[in-house]
DNA sequence: AATAAATTTGATTGGCCGTTCAAAATAAAA
DNA sequence: TTTTATTTTGAACGGCCAATCAAATTTATT
């Protein structure tokens, strides 16, 4: 026992975060709850209360965490490029790469987003959350970049971001291909330049 | 009270799942009991249990009876249709229709899929029921006949599948796009042509 | 009509849940 | 050092859950 034993507020705040994203990971959304979560951070369960007014309050926490980690990935990669071309396919190089190297993190964010619901009842899955969507965003503005330097034809960006965007997921949830990730990148980007050239 | 109070056996499975599915979608997985299935049937708990052997028998059921609903309805419209081109056509207007018209059953299968798992902890939505997943089926071979016949281009069929399903579950889920379910199903088949042909 | 089989009820049981809170431990300030 | 503020514990509380089961009701069979 040589760590610290108290650690200062803002720095228990991440490890309960952690420790709920293991355990949403291992368990499932269902099963978690704020005794295993306190359990795996190795506290008592009251200090997560202490911390977070309520386990709805640590779950949203927990999904902006994650949130956040994934939009500063991708962001950096895009920024790096020049060209729409080149940023689309960055867009999608990163989407897949940060689901590959990261998913634990992405399983807790899929456990969160289809099962946490307003207090109104309304499902995460389905808000419309036209503000806050910064990836969904970042692909619109690339999608019109190209169609203002003709590198890309004439379509309705919505409708492709959501194809692009559903593409990534889908990818994440089927491995029925049994392809690599380097391998279906390379043909998920052919496929998606053919349908926006 | 003029129905029959008591339904033979087959009946009552049915009015069952379909309570769970209202359920599901009204409270969501986590909040469904069955309790609140009972209540909504009109029938006492113990009534569930009779028919079901639990609460993980009557899940899987209802999954089973939605998965069937879907497929039923997609694949009636395809094979209506007679060269790949068309098939592909109405496999995306179809499914686009049936979760535009079906958006209870809809709800109710993405609330079981993202959350149930199987006894040794799996997810659902993790699963590779290679066998099993029929609507995939149905689509690799549509892609498959287009590609023989020279219709298609020369690409890796699941991995088009995977982009196509995408899209499809995608859109269900964002409608960040103000199209109509007619406008939107246009402008995605004929970015998914572009990318086929 | 009498008996057997199938169906339904509803109360009960034991378990886990999120939250609360007084008391203890630690850290910071005076 | 003394005092005050912050952090942590762990037990206790009320609530809902899935499952069980004996008793009641309804249907089917003889």
């Amino acid at each position: 026992m040589e760590n610290k034993q108290y650690l200062i507020a803002e720095a228990r705040r991440e490890q309960i975060i952690k420790a709920a994203i293991e355990v949403l990971r291992e368990t499932g959304y269902v099963s978690t709850s704020l005794s295993k979560i306190a359990n795996k951070a190795n506290i008592s369960t009251g200090l997560i209360s202490y911390h977070f007014s309520g386990k709805e309050d640590l779950i949203n926490n927990t999904l902006m965490y994650l949130v956040q980690q994934e939009w500063v990935f991708i962001k950096e990669k895009v920024e790096q490029k020049q060209t729409p071309t080149k940023k689309l396919m960055a867009f999608i190089e990163a989407s897949l790469a940060y689901q590959g190297t990261n998913r634990e993190n992405n399983i807790a964010l899929i456990e969160i987003v289809f099962n946490a619901r307003t207090p109104d009842n309304v499902p995460y899955y389905l808000i419309e959350d036209d503000d806050e969507d910064l990836l969904n965003d970042l692909l619109q503005e690339i999608l019109r970049k190209g169609q203002k330097s003709k590198e890309f034809s004439d379509f309705h960006p919505q409708v492709i971001a959501t194809v692009i965007r559903g593409a990534i997921s889908e990818s994440m949830l089927s491995s029925q291909h049994k392809l690599t990730l380097e391998e279906y990148n390379e043909k998920l980007t052919k496929s998606i330049l053919q349908m926006v050239k």
